[in-house]
RNA sequence: GGCGAGGUAGCUCAGUUGGUUAGAGCGUCGGAUUCAUAACCCGGAGGUCACGAGUUCAACUCUCGUUCUCGCCA
């Protein structure tokens, strides 16, 4: 392996639209935090990076909604942000934010050299334009009727209603999401990396050189990229929020968010350097800086193929040597949401349980989402602290400090003659920090964590099979030795719990009275010199009352109901019809006589029909709320005489009359007394 | 729809290049114990390794198909 002589971590720049949750810390924080620290233990040379993403659409959507500037709002959030960061013990060297100064600067440099060096491709194409909000509409932000299913609200990316993705041209009666105009067709020009053009040397930079030690689920999605072939990506936009495309012909563009906030993590440090009088380059551009990058799964592309492409293109930065990313956490099943409110906000978690920063940082940690998407629950939550942190950590350590006091008046007692399962347990205590070590420089958080645990579950063992309470009387001589070893490892777990749990590590140096020791002093078993004392016993972590989970899962609860409260939107009210229109409808009962699965769909059943006048067959996209054989013999309506239409190749002769609420819920609509098939609806 | 990752004990996860009775933590049940926040320690039960084929002396592991979850792309 390669000797780097300093090391670079960045940490996913949080978006600037809502406070940090859970998800992010699991992900992305928490283990980047854990590795800066373990780093710095060792006495490494790190330069650990975060920043607020500030820029982007939806901010200034969110802006324009509630009568503020966007300036407005990113300040709010990057306060709310990077104060959580720092209460809750992430240690970055910096916290930048990309509006300020210094990352406009470095971000129009960064474009001003692409540009010179003629990296870029130029394009004028027509973009739908709202006239009144004076802007172009990104794709999300128009809305139409679906050409394909005939769906009204459809966005201009995709039909949310029949999966199908879309371009915004192909909307039947295009609307913009901001003013709810009809947008205009409008020229405008763009900036393009032609990304396919980095296409042999990314092949051979990631999947040959790095196939061994990046993740799989990394090496994936980059070969999946790569295999499909990359397109050129347009890098400016025409916005007013953002860095200013530093060009004489681009007045009123900007770099693109993607573009512009990898770039952040090179003004962060620049940052870094002007507070602190530092020089970042060598931390960006000496080849013997190891830069790693924790991300999320979604934003593979960006680090993995995108940036890489911008650096390399530059000419003088360093590529990442790794980027572990992560996958997602989900909260109480189902997936986290800012916008839905459905998440554990670090803010709110900071107040609610203060002074509890490892009891979170452990369970995030012990369900890491490394290899697959996990579940955060309360219970779980619960169990973790009171059960393993509590039961194993706490108590090994408050026993053995309280054996000390009880025993010896707080001095570390003298060691005598050891017994042959100490020496074993020596050599064991001796390998534990080289297993955590080895798990981490793999980013296996989860194995690390569970080394560390090790060693407490070493010394409840130890304790408990010595049962120095017993000896006490007939063999104080060893007491004294099982006593001192006890103490040496509860000084060893305070050195390794130090990346995991910083603020339980700085508790128990206090209460061992430790100086400040490195990593390479883990694994020794003569800390604690004899005669050193220690303080009286303090718990390191206290139980989490099940009151207090239950008011957690009732406010998740709470904003579930107030979700879909708030979800109902009704649809407007249609034009008034004459009755003659109504009568053109040959509505009636009908019986399902029987129901299958349409192959290879999601949402298809084909339904053969009694309608009184005859069998027959009708294909309804109901698959997802109603099983096939449960509702053989429901009585239903139907339209019988729409013209019949082929789907997925079978003739559907009318339709399936359903109710349908707003989150798009379906359930049939039926008699309430039993009425002969065929009855006519009037 | 295409691609990627995943589906292993009640829960959360390990399982290296295919090789004995598939592991861990928590939960559960039983035992032991009292220094400790009823904690620790010992032991038991618990798995058709998503499903179905195939390759092989041998498959959780390799191949193909089906299915479910998540992500990326169109």
């Amino acid at each position: 392996m390669k000797k780097f002589k300093r090391n670079t971590i960045t940490t996913a720049l949080p978006y600037a639209n809502g406070p940090v949750h859970i998800g992010h810390l699991a992900g992305v924080y928490v283990p980047g935090d854990i590795y800066a620290r373990y780093l710095r233990l060792k006495g490494e040379d790190v330069l650990f990076i975060g920043g607020s993403d500030e820029h982007g659409v939806p901010i200034t959507i969110k802006a324009k909604k509630e009568g503020v500037s966007p300036q407005d709002i990113v300040d709010r959030y990057h306060r709310i942000i990077k104060k959580s960061f720092a209460d809750f013990g992430i240690s970055f060297d910096i916290y930048s934010r990309t509006s300020s100064a210094i990352h406009h600067q470095t971000a129009a440099d960064f474009f001003t050299r692409l540009n010179d060096k003629g990296a870029f491709e130029v394009k004028t194409n027509s973009q739908y334009y709202d006239e009144e909000a004076k802007q172009f509409l990104a794709d999300r932000y128009i809305t139409g009727t679906c050409p394909h299913c005939g769906y009204e609200k459809a966005y201009g990316d995709q039909c949310e209603s029949c999966g199908t993705s879309l371009s915004p041209k192909e909307l039947i009666n295009p609307v913009s999401a901001l003013t709810g105009n009809i947008p205009v067709e409008k020229d405008t020009t763009h900036w393009y990396l032609p990304l396919q053009d980095y296409e042999t040397w990314l092949r051979q930079w990631i999947l040959e050189e790095h196939k061994d030690d990046w993740k799989a689920n990394v090496l994936g999605q980059v070969k999946s990229w790569l295999d499909t072939g990359l397109q050129p990506r347009a890098v400016t936009r025409d916005l007013d929020w953002g860095v200013k495309v530093p060009l004489e012909e681009a007045k009123g563009k900007v770099l693109y968010v993607w573009f512009d906030a990898p770039i952040g993590y090179i003004s962060a440090a620049k940052d870094w350097a002007q507070q602190t009088g530092k020089d970042w380059e060598p931390y960006w551009k000496d080849q013997d800086t190891r830069l790693i990058h924790f991300i999320g799964k979604d934003n593979i592309v960006f680090h993995c193929i995108i940036f890489p492409a911008m650096l390399k293109q530059e000419g003088s930065y360093i590529l990442p040597e790794n980027v572990p990313a992560f996958e997602f956490m989900n909260l109480e099943g189902d997936k986290i949401s800012t916008s839905r409110n459905w998440a554990v906000w670090l803010h709110e978690y900071l107040e609610e349980f203060p002074g509890r920063q490892d009891e979170l940082r452990y369970v995030l940690t012990a369900n890491a989402p490394e290899n697959k998407d996990n579940d955060f629950t309360w219970k779980d939550f619960q169990a973790r602290n009171n059960n393993e942190l509590l039961a194993v950590f706490g108590n090994y350590v408050n026993r053995t400090v309280v054996l000390t006091q009880k025993y010896f008046d707080g001095k570390v007692p003298p060691r005598g003659e050891l017994t042959a399962s100490e020496q074993e347990l020596l050599e064991e205590v001796k390998a534990v920090p080289g297993k955590i070590a080895a798990s981490l420089d793999r980013f296996r958080f989860r194995e690390a964590l569970g080394e560390m645990m090790n060693l407490a579950r070493l010394g409840n063992k130890y304790l408990t099979d010595s049962e120095p309470w017993k000896l006490w009387k007939t063999e104080p001589e060893r007491v004294k030795t099982i006593l001192n070893l006890s103490l040496q490892i509860a000084a060893n777990l305070a050195i390794v719990a130090g990346p995991f749990l910083p603020f339980t590590a700085q508790k128990m140096q206090k209460l061992l009275n430790l100086p400040s020791y490195r990593w390479q002093d883990a694994g020794n078993m003569e800390l604690l010199p004899a005669g050193h004392a220690i303080e009286k016993p303090q718990h390191l972590f206290s139980k989490i009352e099940d009151e207090q989970i239950r008011q957690q899962i009732d406010k998740l609860q709470q904003s579930k109901r107030s979700n879909e409260q708030a979800n109902i939107s009704l649809e407007a009210p249609k034009e008034t019809i004459a009755f003659e229109d109504f009568t053109k409808l040959d509505i009636r009962t009908a019986t399902i006589i029987n129901a299958t699965k349409v192959p290879k769909t999601k949402k298809l059943l084909k339904i053969e029909l009694d309608t009184g006048l005859d069998k027959r067959t009708v294909v309804s996209g109901i698959a997802e709320y109603y099983k096939p054989e449960d509702i053989v013999g429901k009585k239903v309506l139907v339209l019988s005489n729409l013209a019949p239409r082929k789907l997925k190749g079978i003739e559907s002769q009318g339709m399936i009359l359903m109710a349908e609420n707003s989150q798009g819920e379906l359930c049939f609509v039926s008699p309430e007394k039993e009425i002969h098939n065929g009855s006519v609806i009037k």
